[in-house]
This record gives structure tokens, C-alpha cells and sequence, in this order.
DNA sequence: ACTTCATATGAAAGAATGCTCATATAAAGA
DNA sequence: TCTTTATATGAGCATTCTTTCATATGAAGT
């Protein structure tokens, strides 16, 4: 922990400040999958979905493995889901109503 | 693992995709400050810092003791210290030139 | 009560992001 | 090569975020 996180981290938090980009990582840990699938379980349209996952992509948050026409997308699960589970320990501390934050909103 | 992580992290993750605040907790992650000494620190206004702080103690990333005039902030270490611990192991395997992100700017 | 020091808040301008629509690339089959 | 399917890309609008300036609150000392 002695190196400066500020500008490591900074790209890496906006990719998962999204919740468009978020809503498709979570998506993804339950099974990899092609673009238009992910468009369709997610309701949203293709072209959005191709948007957000590249920069997903760029910073390895996710991989990508083309079969053909399909790319299939899988997240990267060595590097999130620690992040999620650090995550989850502190919405049970801080967040008790169900990832109501304690303070407004 | 099994929690939605979408809107949990959504709120969280903002709050930390942000230059000035991850300066901010860089710099509190060496010792606590008050909001102008942190401000001096960070060669920035004091309102400036002020506005960033509250979303990060809202999110009780960030915690507050006030001693008299003086409100001395501190990182929330139990959920930081994991979060960038991942991410530094993450860079080292991703992103080899010291912060540089592998597939381009 | 008044002054000073420390922090917080509000509003507004400017910058950055996200989304949508249209279009381009790319692979595979006929 | 033409068509179809799958994905990627580009530009523009709308929205949101960030920062700045001005001002308000609040604590402590005189």
C-alpha cells in the first residue's frame, strides 16, 4: 500500500461508476456472453452495450474470447470479486436497509 | 457473492471515480487532517475540499472527528485497504508501465 | 456581543459523460 | 460476391458532475 492510488485507480473507478456497466459485470459473473445477449437480458439496445463494454475491456475488467461472429464477453473474476466482496462487508456495516445509504438519499 | 451488485456499488464507486478525491484520500490514507490543512496539501480551495469530502463521509469511506473549530477527516482503512490492495495487484498484471493502461489512452 | 478562525453550503458556468441514431466493419453462408 | 448476422464506431444532444465564487454556519476567545 505504499503506492500513490490516485492515478492507477482513476480509470478503473469510472468504468464501474456506471450502472449501465455495472448491471452488465453483474450479468456476465453469472455466465459469459455474446453482445446481443447481454443486449437483450439487460434491455437495452446493442450499440450501448458495445460502448460500455469497451472500456470494460480495455482495462481488463472483463475478457473477450471471438468465436466466430460472436464475441463472447466474461468478467475478469480474480480482480472483481474481491472488490465485490470488499463492497458487500462494508453496505452490511454501513448500508443496513438493503444498500440504502445511512446518510440521505 | 450472490448479492446484486449493481445499485449497491453504483454510489461507491462515483465517490471514488474522482481525481480530486482519490488525491484527498491518498492524502489521508498518511494521516488524518483537517479540511484546510488537507486543502494546502492538495494546493486546492477549501470549499473545494470541503464539497469532496462530504460525499466520501456520506459513504462513510471517510470519517469525521471534531475537535473544536477543527474537523479532522480519516480514511475508512477496513474497506480501502482491500479495495486498493486489489486494484494494485490488478495494475501489476494488467497495466506494467506504472500506471499505464495497457490498450492505449 | 463581537471578532476571528474553520468549515459548510448554494448557485451558476463550464466540462465531461452517457445515450441514441445512423452507419461501418467483419465473419459466414449461399 | 451478395446477403445476413454480429459487433463496433462516430457524431450530436441531453444530462450530470465538477469547480468556483460568494456567503452562511459554528466554535472559541476577548
Amino acid at each position: 500500500m505504499k503506492k500513490r492510488p490516485t492515478k492507477l485507480c482513476h480509470r478503473f473507478f469510472i468504468n464501474l461508476a456506471n450502472p449501465t456497466r455495472l448491471a452488465a459485470i453483474e450479468q456476465l459473473m453469472d455466465k459469459p456472453m455474446s453482445v446481443n445477449e447481454l443486449a437483450a437480458v439487460l434491455g437495452q439496445e446493442q450499440s450501448m452495450v458495445s460502448h460500455n463494454l469497451k472500456p470494460l475491456l480495455q482495462c481488463n475488467l472483463i475478457t473477450i474470447q471471438r468465436q466466430g461472429k460472436k464475441h463472447i464477453y466474461a468478467v475478469n473474476q480474480e480482480t472483481l470479486n474481491p472488490i465485490f466482496a470488499t463492497i458487500q462487508t462494508h453496505a452490511q456495516k454501513y448500508c443496513p436497509a438493503g444498500g440504502k445509504c445511512l446518510k440521505g438519499e
